[in-house]
RNA sequence: GUGGCUAUAGCUCAGUUGGCAGAGCGCCUGACUGUGGAUCAGGUGGUCGAGGGUUCAAAUCCCUCUAGCCACCCCA
């Protein structure tokens, strides 16, 4: 027996209701803020990731899905949603269009990792990206866009960290005084840490066996510039004059190189370790990295699979998936078969959503299965009916039966389902 | 990648010191043959995750692999 790859799942059935829900709505409220769909490749050059996710990242060390291809260039599957889209503004000279320009993405991401509840080797995220402003408005509506998706799908348990990794330059101050500050203790720091201190130093704020030192290390916030102290006042202000929760975490650093300034992660409070439902910020230097002019841009992803685990964590209902309203049985031979094709085709050409026996079961049972759909009305047809021209529309909630010539049973039950 | 727990019917799970593989739900059929959800009766359904080993005998003990879950790592 064939099994499914590590790591990747089958929707279906009862949980597609949830992909609906959260597809549906990030279209709407996306398209409702002025973001317009793009739809990547699901691969890409490998260098694209390399170059723009960064060389030294967990995700280009270790998981990445890279593969030759017949011809022996280097694919990889996008292992996240962002790098694609800066490659088409740029390759598609989108920079033409005026700013600012918005667009949102849904589809499936890859990373080799080993799986758990909430992460899979193949998930999917739900995007957004601003190119073109460098103002803290563009920040500020943009989590304001995601905050609102968020409520919107029906989530409430859940906060929003925001912090700030100032310019490349406040950066690279920042980094020597972590480098000064832990080089003292090195000597007491975890294994991890200690392979943090060459990699990636920022990285050793985010210790969680390290603590201690981590309250005394230095802060970005001492290390900023007036531009990106007085970038990052702004938006907090904006925030709060717009009602939205936040709380501030001067340690939040995010896996991707390509951040400045503005970085924020949503968590939701009843999922365990994988409790980050979202995450973006600014990447103003991007977009000219790989190839383009200087345009300033930033953007967010969600997960939908966490989303999923949240939405049942705290209870949500979501909307049904539409089934057969109607169900069409009968009984009788080929002659009746025939009718109860065609008044299933006139059912569904008048826009009702309708069932038919394919099983050639009897009456009994078929109406046993009609009403395990949940369908509201069956038509019956049987050989009597045939002759006289009319079916039997039955209610399946009161059990009542009426009488409808055949040509009328369509614009009758039009009227039935909409009273 | 590291450590721990787990894997039996479509789903949720039971299966004692090794001795004929089970229940509930679901699905199908029927209850005087042209009328449904309840109830009742019957039925369908398993390579006991895979492969090997020990044994007269393995779902059960041992080994390897695969997959899932939990923590770490990291992130969506």
């Amino acid at each position: 027996m064939y099994q499914k790859i590590k790591g990747t799942e089958d929707i279906y059935g009862s949980e597609m209701k949830y992909w609906y829900w959260i597809e549906n709505k990030a279209r709407e409220v996306a398209i409702r803020y002025g973001y317009e769909e793009i739809r990547t490749p699901i691969f890409e050059d490998t260098k694209l990731f390399v170059r723009s996710v960064g060389e030294d990242t967990d995700i280009v060390q270790k998981e990445m899905y890279t593969f030759e291809d017949k011809a022996g260039r280097s694919i990889t599957l996008r292992p996240e949603g962002t790098a694609p889209v800066v490659r088409a503004f740029v390759e598609n000279g989108m920079i033409t269009h005026g700013f600012p320009q918005k667009y949102f993405y849904i589809g499936p991401m890859f990373r080799y990792e080993k799986p758990q509840s909430g992460r899979q080797r193949q998930f999917h995220q739900f995007g957004a990206e601003i190119f073109g402003s460098y103002s803290p408005i563009a920040d500020a509506e943009l989590i304001l866009f995601m905050d609102r998706f968020l409520k919107e799908i029906g989530l409430i348990d859940y906060e929003i960290q925001i912090n700030t990794l100032g310019d490349s330059e406040d950066r690279a101050r920042y980094r020597e005084a972590l480098k000064e500050y832990y080089s003292k203790h090195l000597d007491n720091l975890c294994d991890d840490c200690k392979a943090r201190f060459e990699r990636n130093v920022l990285r050793l704020l985010d210790c969680k066996v390290d603590v201690k030192y981590v309250e005394n290390a230095p802060k970005i916030t001492d290390f900023l510039g007036d531009g990106a102290r007085e970038h990052y006042q702004k938006l907090k202000r904006f925030l709060e004059q717009n009602g939205v929760q936040f709380v501030e975490n001067p340690r939040l650093v995010r896996g991707l190189d390509y951040y400045n300034r503005t970085v924020f992660e949503v968590h939701h409070k009843r999922l365990g370790a994988m409790s980050a439902i979202a995450g973006g910020g600014r990447y103003d230097n991007l977009i000219k990295e790989i190839g383009g002019k200087e345009v300033p841009a930033l953007g967010f992803a969600a997960g939908i699979e966490r989303l999923i685990l949240s939405l049942k964590a705290e209870n949500v209902e979501v909307d049904e998936i539409g089934r057969n309203i109607v169900y069409v049985t009968y009984m009788g031979g080929d002659d009746v078969k025939i009718e109860a094709l065609k008044l299933a085709e006139q059912l569904r050409k008048a826009g009702i959503p309708t069932g038919l026996d394919l099983m050639e079961r009897s009456i009994t049972a078929q109406l046993k299965h009609a009403a395990r759909l949940r369908a509201k009305y069956c038509v019956i047809i049987g050989e009597e009916e045939l002759e006289r021209d009319v079916v039997i529309v039955k209610n399946m909630e009161t059990g009542e039966q009426v009488e409808f010539e055949k040509s009328f049973v369509a614009s009758g039950l039009k009227d039935m389902i909409n009273e």
